[in-house]
DNA sequence: CCGTATCCCGGAGGATACTG
DNA sequence: CAGTATCCTCCGGGATACGG
């Protein structure tokens, strides 16, 4: 519980997490794809997934760079916890905020 | 998902949650299960959980006075996404930090 | 016992400018 | 394109003191 509670960490990371689900993705489209975060944020999330094992990261040397992020194993098998939340949300649906 | 992000946010709803699985408790006890975080936080999450009818405040008017929180319908329905989370953690231990 | 009232701090996250 | 480097803001959460 604990674990998963420190690799869901943070407002974003459920929502990489997510994208990446769908295959993997490239930085510039993991952004878009959430709403634009700060190139900053990202990169920090990214980093602290990728640090956790939840996500790899290749980098490509071509001009202009490419970087590619794709969900380890274990990454993936997150998609059992996003898929509760999933549920859950939609069958609890926001009365008032 | 959106939802559950929100109703799930802060380093402890999770926890208070998972506490009220087991049976409606009083603030003092709570707050001692889950490693006594300050008065201010948990009366602040505590609230907000209330707001969200995730879970009821019942005061009942003695001295000293007791105060017990109980899971409603919906807060005990969060289970499912607590046990998702309590299985990934499990099967993924910690390997360093 | 169960809070509220203050004050305070760290760190997630944003804005902007710059680089290989 | 995919970042770094800075600077800044906001707020969750802790510490302490007090109140019904």
């Amino acid at each position: 519980m604990e674990r998963t509670l420190k690799v869901l960490d943070g407002k974003w990371t459920t929502l990489i997490v997510r994208e990446l689900l769908s295959g993997p993705k490239r930085f510039g489209d993991l952004r878009a794809a959430m709403g634009s975060p700060s190139a900053k944020t990202l990169t920090d999330r990214l980093r602290a997934l990728e640090h956790q094992r939840i996500l790899t990261r290749t980098v490509y040397a071509e001009v202009p760079p490419r970087v590619v992020y794709q969900l380890t194993e274990e990454g993936e098998s997150l998609s059992d916890v996003l898929d509760a939340m999933l549920r859950w949300g939609e069958a609890h649906p926001l009365t008032e905020d």
